[in-house]
DNA sequence: AAGAAAGTCAACCGCCCACGT
DNA sequence: AACGTGGGCGGTTGACTTTCT
C-alpha cells in the first residue's frame, strides 16, 4: 500500500474530543510496541500523524516516528560500539561535526540518537577528564594524532589475535565479528557503494572509509556535479599513507606530513606544553581511569594515559 | 547495606526545511 | 507569496541502572 494513499476510514471526520485525546507520553509499553509494527508492517510507515491515529496509537506522530527509527526497526542494532565503529565516529565527527544522522548513515544499525549519546556520554566525559572542550582544537588534534591511531592498533591486535586462534582452529567467532564489523560497519555507504581497497596502517589492512565524498571515483566533484572540498583530515593522511603506529610517537613523522596542511597543526607533543593538564588528569583521574575494570569501552585505557605520561616527560 | 553520585539511553522538545495547496 | 503540514535534526531531559563511598 502507498503509505501517500493512506488514509482512514474516519480520518476526515476525527471528532474534536479524539482530536483533543491526551496523548500518552514516556517509555512505551508491549502493546504500543506491537500495535505500531503491526501497523506498519502491513501498511508501511510515513505519514506519521496518521498513522499514530490509524494504528490506534494515543501518541503524537513524532513519537511513533522515533519509536520505530530508533528501536523497533529490524535492522536497528543494539549493543556496544565497537573499536570500528569508535574509530568511524570520530573521523566523521571530525569531518562533519554534530552530524549525527549524517553520521549515522554510515554505520548500519545505529541511529543518530545512540551515536550523539556515545558522544555525550563517552567522548564529551573524557574531554572533561583532560579539562578542554570537546570541541577545542586541542582536543579535537588529541584524538587525531593520539585516540585513533591507538583504536587503529587495537583493532589491528585484535584482529591479529581472532587470525591466530583461527589458524590454530580456535574459536573463531571473534574472527567473524571483526571482519563483520570492518566490511559492513567502515565500508559501506548509505548508498551501498563500496569501499576504496583496504590501506594499510601499520601493516595491517584497514578499509578506506568510503563516503559521497572519496566513493566518487575520487574526483572532486560530488554526484550532482558540485565542487566537494578535499578532506583535509590528518586522518586521511593516516589511512593512505600507512605509518607505523609505534611512529606516532616520533614528532618529525607529525612535522612531516603537517606540511601538506595550509594550516599548521600543533604536533600533540606541543599540546603537553601548551594546555593540556596532564599532571592534574594524572592526579585525578589515573586511579579512576586505571581501575576502571572494562577497558575495552574506554577511551583511554592503561596504555594510552601510560603514553601520554612519556610524552609529557619527554617535552617537559 | 544503604544512600549518593555518576553513567546511560529512550524519549521529548523546539527549530527548521521541504513540499503541497 | 503565504500558509499548513509532515518530517528530520540536534539539543536536552529525566528515569533507570550502575558504581562508588
Amino acid at each position: 500500500m502507498d503509505v501517500k494513499d493512506r488514509d482512514c476510514n474516519n480520518s476526515a471526520n476525527i471528532s474534536e474530543e479524539e482530536e483533543q485525546m491526551d496523548l500518552r507520553r514516556g517509555p512505551w509499553t508491549v502493546e504500543e510496541d506491537f500495535a505500531l509494527i503491526n501497523y506498519i508492517s502491513t501498511h508501511g510507515d510515513g505519514r506519521w500523524n496518521s498513522l499514530a491515529r490509524c494504528a490506534g496509537l494515543k501518541r503524537t506522530g513524532k513519537s511513533c516516528r522515533l519509536r520505530w527509527l530508533n528501536y523497533l526497526r529490524p535492522d536497528v542494532r543494539r549493543g556496544n560500539i565497537t573499536l570500528e565503529e569508535q574509530l568511524l565516529i570520530l573521523e566523521l565527527h571530525s569531518r562533519w561535526g554534530n552530524r549525527w544522522s549524517k553520521i549515522a548513515q554510515y554505520l548500519p544499525g545505529r541511529t543518530d540518537n545512540e551515536i550523539k549519546n556515545y558522544w555525550r556520554t563517552r567522548v564529551q566525559k573524557h574531554a572533561k577528564q583532560l579539562k578542554c572542550d570537546v570541541n577545542s582544537k586541542q582536543f579535537k588534534d588529541t584524538m587525531r594524532y593520539i585516540w585513533m591511531p591507538r583504536l587503529v592498533e587495537r583493532i589491528q591486535a585484535a584482529a591479529a589475535t581472532a587470525t591466530a586462534a583461527a589458524a590454530t582452529g580456535g574459536d573463531s567467532s571473534t574472527t567473524t565479528s571483526n571482519t563483520y564489523q570492518l566490511n559492513n560497519s567502515i565500508n559501506m555507504t548509505p548508498t551501498g557503494h563500496v569501499g576504496f581497497p583496504p590501506a594499510t596502517v601499520g601493516g595491517a589492512q584497514v578499509n578506506t572509509i568510503a563516503t559521497p565524498e572519496n566513493s566518487s571515483t575520487a574526483a572532486s566533484s560530488d554526484s550532482f556535479g558540485n565542487q566537494v572540498s578535499p578532506v583535509s583530515d590528518l586522518t586521511d593522511q593516516y589511512y593512505n599513507n600507512p605509518v607505523p603506529v609505534n611512529n606516532i610517537q616520533n614528532q618529525d613523522y607529525f612535522q612531516v606530513n603537517q606540511a601538506d596542511f595550509s594550516e599548521s597543526l600543533i604536533s600533540p607533543c606541543g599540546y603537553f606544553n601548551q594546555g593540556l593538564d596532564f599532571q592534574a588528569m594524572e592526579q585525578n583521574n589515573q586511579s579512576q581511569w586505571m581501575e576502571s575494570g572494562d577497558m575495552s569501552d574506554n577511551l583511554w585505557n592503561a596504555e594510552d594515559i601510560w603514553f601520554l605520561q612519556q610524552q609529557f616527560r619527554n617535552n617537559m
